[in-house]
RNA sequence: GCGAGAGUGGCGGAACAGGCAGACGCGCCGGACUUAGGAUCCGGUGCCCUCGGGCGUAGGGGUUCGACUCCCCUCUCUCGCACCA
């Protein structure tokens, strides 16, 4: 054994022993430990993994490894995300078969997450891009399409013109393409979606049981983006059109503050109502809106635009008319595309009506001044006003009785609507599951039957570049022709594949069955493990990510195959790591390499870096931390544990309560609570804390005294063991010198003695008026009296008090004594 | 604009339930050992000070014997959403 301490020495020494020994692998049924799954969100293979990763695991790693220390059968799996748009680019970009990148990447990331020491049971390992993998991602878009939550629909969608795709609505931001941030752009394409929006309420109601144990922005950033609103549907007849027009309104209280009406410019409907004589003038609006970017239609100060229509609208209670505008501020793909205006109490609508001089009548009065006037809507509560029989009411009852007498006469009802859209999920790209449906001139639209799975990438031999908005797939003839599964005629594959997030809703009921050729999911094994106890990933997959899962698993539950409703019990978003203030870039020229990191101070030393900066969800500015503090540490408690395994192993600490002892057991004691809500930062503090007590000891002659020396190697064992979690290598090597058997890992977290724990004698504080003016050491059995008679004596209480009488003295055995003054 | 969260030393961050503010680490200062130190070990380190104390958790007010912690107002920052009717 060497004396000098080499962090990378060390991964070569422990990892063929650990791996020989299979330590990490979960037990199987006849397992009668608790089960614990833990899942970290699978990386996708861009390159090698990256500080980030590096974050993420051992947060995981640290979660699992506690779990498996205090006795649980941890199931602690690894993936990959490995179909997808950036790899396929990257591949095309160097001239490779997407296929040769995404694995030959998989393979550097497999060998560093070894050599990064986190406990994987590799027995799990997938790719989504294996066709094992994606047969069954096909199977489950089968098992929606039967229930009819997948359907094929043409429609307006966001298209990226540099990726040559479709995009979902949750992968543009702010006008732009999340991935390559061009601005985005609308094309009519007919698309497959997946109806989330059937499931809106109960990806709301299944979100309360979550609270407290996911992050709450999260569950915030969910609920904003489903988006709920509750309100009524009001039918307003427009003369020459038979059939009424419905509108969708939160407000139905300010029914009569309708002065006019507007229908997204862009609609179907727009178009059909508008009259001969402004054709003209509508369809140069028209062309003027569809040209315009998201961006620019999303600009904040931008003016209100529309055109008249020529048409009036019947208000359905007051009987009113009113001008019928086409504009784009109303959308068409939310509600119902039309809108009443009420100028009064909608800042846009009144935005609206100034800018075309149509009046602003007030109907709510909430105290304050008439929108007319000042320009500014009014929303909050107040009394109707103006309103024939409302006139009177408060908001809250107008709103009631409003979409009640709306019902009764046949013009309205209550309704609900939301933000959330139907989950758009083809792509018009190569690299990823292509959709198992064949489409036939005799039978329509024919799903490929379940035995019939994998429908297989082609392999290779054609232009697998996107072109023109078709997908690449088009271009393998061959491979697109087949024969209809149900007539036996011919009959043409679907060309698109499936977004990747299909693919990663649901690999984590993969992975308890991941080599499984009989069925995506093994149910016996889902009831040992599922759902996912804890859940660790980054924030940028709160919303959709997290969404998709949380909605695949509903349907399947819905389905039968489930038993449960929520993919994931809780959840941790660690933060980001950054450089210098900023977020890591090469063009920022502040990238941190992951590999340059663990060559200079060891794996163990990058994770205690990782964990010790700072609570997990927070961002770590790599500027700001110390993995040289966070190595030296590790060096001295490797130190230690060579001094501590000079003494004789058989010494007993017995029953002695030396202050070692107890600073020993009390760590355990606070660190055991500690790693029980994620504290790793506070944890490490401690352990910091229990090193420089064994340092001291040690240095102290400890080493001399059978005893003492029993009770040094009792903390540097329970300090081995507890560190096992964050630098699993360092603790094996120090368990080791210490004499000890291998693996350290499979020792067991250390307990503690509750005599131990304690406090028989404690500090008190003693206040004059607040301020603390002398320190006792008083037995923690000490009575409030005798506390209280002490404390006044104190030289600290007299100097403070200057000969003031005394008020009242608060006492709180025996920890404080407040003593104020007259 | 709307919603959520956060402001503590030079820096990252501690403070369980309203009871010793600044644990632990970085950085800095000093010392020991040393031919040497970018190794190791030990000590110091919120600010001010007449060495008794005074001030101090973004700012202002309040509740309390006692407030980083609870309440109100203001400021700043971060994140999310952003014409969603």
């Amino acid at each position: 054994m060497t004396d000098t301490y080499d962090p990378n020495a060390l991964v070569d020494r422990w990892l063929p022993i650990w791996e020989q020994r299979g330590i990490f692998e979960a037990g199987g049924p006849d397992d009668e430990r608790p089960r614990k799954y833990v899942v970290d969100m699978f990386p996708y293979p861009s390159g090698d993994l990256h500080m980030g990763h590096a974050e993420a695991f051992s947060i995981g790693d640290a979660i699992a490894r506690f779990a498996m220390m205090r006795g649980a059968n941890v199931l602690h799996p690894i993936g990959w995300d490995s179909f997808g748009l950036p790899a396929e680019n990257a591949a095309f970009r160097r001239g490779l078969d997407p296929r040769d990148w995404t694995y030959a990447n998989i393979a550097v990331q497999a060998e560093s997450f070894r050599r990064f020491g986190i406990s994987f049971d590799w027995r799990t390992r997938l790719h989504t891009s294996d066709p094992q993998y994606y047969r069954w991602t096909q199977w489950i878009f089968l098992r929606l399409y039967r229930q009819g939550l997948a359907y094929r629909k043409a429609s307006l969608v966001n298209w990226c013109p540099v990726d040559q795709t479709v995009l979902a609505n949750e992968q543009v931001i702010a006008g732009r393409c999340e991935r390559c941030d061009s601005v985005v752009t609308k094309r009519n394409l007919t698309q497959w979606f997946f109806a989330i929006t059937r499931y809106a309420d109960r990806l709301l109601e299944d979100m309360v049981p979550l609270e407290g144990r996911w992050p709450e922005h999260v569950l915030t950033m969910q609920r904003n983006w489903i988006g709920r609103s509750t309100g009524a549907h009001v039918d307003f007849a427009v003369q020459g059109r038979l059939e009424p027009v419905r509108v969708f309104t939160t407000r139905p209280d300010t029914l009569y503050g309708a002065t006019f009406f507007v229908v997204a410019a862009d609609s179907a409907l727009a178009d059909e109502l508008c009259a001969d004589d402004r054709r003209a003038e509508f369809t140069s609006y028209v062309e003027t809106v569809r040209s315009e970017s998201e961006i620019e239609r999303m600009r904040e100060d931008r003016p209100k635009t529309g055109v008249f229509l020529g048409r009036h609208a019947i208000n359905p209670l007051s009987g009113e008319r009113i001008p019928v505008y086409a504009a784009d501020y109303v959308l068409a793909e939310y509600g119902t595309g039309a809108i009443m205006a009420v100028p009064a109490h909608d800042q846009r609508d009144l935005d609206f009506a100034r800018a075309f001089s149509l009046p602003v009548r007030m109907v709510v009065d909430t105290g304050n001044a008439d929108p007319a006037l000042t320009g500014i809507a009014t929303t909050g509560d107040g009394v109707l006003v103006n309103s024939g029989p409302y006139d009177g009411l408060r908001k809250a009852a107008a709103i009631q009785r409003v979409t009640d007498d709306l019902a009764a006469k046949g013009l309205g009802e209550p309704a609900v609507t939301y933000r959330l859209r139907d989950w758009l999920l083809s792509r018009q790209r190569y690299w990823g599951a292509p959709i198992p449906i064949v489409y036939c001139d005799a039978c329509g639209e024919v799903a490929v039957p379940d035995d019939e799975l994998p429908v297989r990438l082609p392999e290779s031999g054609y232009s697998l570049r996107p072109e023109g908005g078709l997908s690449p797939l088009q271009s393998a003839t061959d491979w697109v022709r087949t024969t209809c599964p149900r007539c036996g005629g011919e009959a043409r594959r679907d060309t698109d594949t499936m977004d990747t997030f299909v693919d990663s809703s649901w690999y984590f009921l993969r992975y308890p069955s991941a080599h499984d050729e009989r069925q995506a999911f093994d149910p016996g094994q889902l009831r040992r493990w599922a759902p996912v106890d804890q859940y660790v990933g980054g924030v940028e997959h709160a919303i959709l990510h997290c969404l998709y899962s949380r909605f695949l698993v509903k349907v399947l539950h819905d389905a039968g195959d489930l038993d449960f409703v929520e993919p994931f019990e809780a959840l941790i978003n660690q933060g980001q790591v950054i450089m210098a203030g900023a977020s890591m870039s090469k063009s920022k020229g502040n990238l941190v390499n992951l590999q340059e990191e663990i060559a200079k101070y060891g794996p163990d030393a990058v994770r205690v870096t990782m964990l010790f900066a700072g609570p997990p969800e927070d961002d770590i500015d790599w500027a700001d931390v110390s993995p040289t503090g966070s190595g030296k540490w590790l060096a001295r408690v490797w130190r230690l544990s060579g001094e501590i395994g000079r003494a004789a192993l058989e010494s007993d600490p017995g029953s002695g309560t030396s202050h070692l002892r107890q600073v020993t057991h009390r760590t355990i004691d606070e660190v055991t609570r500690l790693m029980t809500g994620s504290r790793f930062n506070v944890a490490i503090a401690r352990l910091m804390e229990l090193t420089s007590a064994l340092r001291k000891a040690v240095d102290g002659g400890a080493m001399d005294s059978p005893a003492e020396a029993a009770a040094v190697r009792e903390g540097g064992e329970a300090l081995a063991r507890m560190l096992s979690v964050f630098a699993p290598f360092v603790a094996e090597d120090s368990w080791a010198r210490m004499g000890q058997q291998p693996t350290v890992h499979e020792a067991g977290w250390p307990t503690a003695d509750p005599a131990l724990v304690v406090q028989d004698v404690v500090t008190c504080v003693v206040q004059v008026a607040g301020k603390v003016r002398d320190r006792l050491q008083v037995s923690a059995q000490i009575g409030a009296e005798e506390l209280r008679s002490i404390a006044l004596t104190t030289d600290g209480a007299r100097r403070a008090l200057d000969g003031r009488g005394v008020q009242t003295v608060i006492v709180r055995p025996p920890k404080l004594v407040n003593i104020v003054p007259v």
